[in-house]
DNA sequence: AATAAAAGTGAGTGATTACTCACTTTTATT
DNA sequence: AATAAAAGTGAGTAATCACTCACTTTTATT
């Protein structure tokens, strides 16, 4: 729950900030999510948010400025569960399976996407555009999780429960499943009616046996 | 072949255009997959095109009308193999198994999207901003694709190779493993070395695996 | 209560935006 | 060769853009 909720806990929690530059967020937030960041005009926050113009500029030196103090601390707790220091105690404590890890896993960040779905949407859309968010994305997610994956993946490899494949591949298969779901889900679909306990279980099925071991002949 | 290179196909072969009109679409494609529709103007393309802006307007009543004349048709070349008349006899005098079948699709795509990078792109970034094109998607993917892999994989199902979830849910968890690979291919991590087909045929095994029939106990 | 610092304001800035239009040049039709 | 239609042009337009700044109001410090 505590990790739930960015943007409360960007805005709303963090105590540094002003009663205007908390609706600048919020209203920034809303409208880069709906209409992008290059189309959404700073008088057009402004409005929204009911402060002056110049008050953006107050507290953020660019329109750029705005857009990454959105941004940036949405993916570092996008990927927070993965670079916590114990994550492999944890594995090898409480997770005994890799069905197990991966259902905790999904339901964790389905959770938390779930909460965040404008900033979400933020994220996906401007990464291509903006170098420093895909320096941030290399830096941090291509390598920093990914190696924590590769160690888990070894892990579940060596314990015969998961198929002989690079782990980049093991990563990609199913990174391309989870966020399937969720974009399906909350960006394509979000207005049919999901069972969502179901849907999850369905994609680690899929995941599971996909990645599982090949038979000994 | 013939069915490759979007971009001369809209542009070069197409002798209802002229020279100048070519020159407009190929600086608006590489500027919109470079920075966006909504970050590009027009005044940049009359440049990089090398033609006066009244030149664009002349032949485009808008700035999106240039986008979606290049758009829509992308759009509809990349699901037109799903939508042929006799993609069921195809189906049932070529392809025997599912695996051969999915081989084939993901080859014949995956070497569209290949040789159409930019409009690829393009067409993901702008379906989420722009209203036409979301009602083109839905109303042409999610309705006529769907019913026809819908048709393909009650057949595949009936047959004993597949295994017997709701469609929707067999085409989301393929769809998602051959975009998951295309989109790290081709938009996250072009510079790296692939395998292609080692890549693709990784990619099969995983999606048979994780859509094989259950074994009856 | 006096002073300083921080927050907030909104009119104003030059640059850029998508788009128009009167005009010239090229191409097609007879 | 004459005429019309289509293609191309670029200066001009009002609107909007991100951003500034002199000024007022609020908050914190002593």
């Amino acid at each position: 729950m505590s990790d739930n909720h960015m943007i409360d806990e960007i805005i709303d929690k963090n105590e540094n900030l002003t009663e205007k530059q908390k609706l600048i967020l919020e209203a920034a937030i809303e409208s880069f999510a709906e209409k992008g960041y290059a189309a959404t005009s700073t008088s057009e926050i402004a409005k929204k948010a009911g402060v002056a113009e110049g008050t953006i500029f107050r507290h953020y030196k660019t329109k750029k400025d705005l857009l990454l103090s959105i941004v940036a601390p949405m993916m570092a707790k996008l990927i927070a569960p993965f670079v916590i220091k114990d994550l492999n105690k944890v594995l090898n404590q409480d997770f005994e399976s890799l069905e197990d890890f991966l259902r905790a896993m999904i339901h964790n960040r389905a959770e938390f996407l779930n909460a965040n779905i404008p900033l979400f949407k933020i994220v996906l859309q401007e990464i291509p555009f903006q170098p420093e968010l895909q320096k941030q994305f290399k830096e941090h997610i291509a390598i920093k999780v990914y190696e924590r994956m590769e160690a888990i993946i070894n892990h579940y490899q060596e314990d015969g429960q998961l198929i002989d494949l690079p782990p980049y591949q093991v990563v990609r298969m199913t990174a391309s499943s989870i966020f399937g779901f969720l974009i399906g889900r909350y960006l394509l679909f979000p207005e049919l009616d999901w069972d969502d306990e179901q849907e999850i279980e369905a994609t680690i099925q899929f995941i599971l046996h996909g990645l599982a071991p090949k038979e000994k002949a």
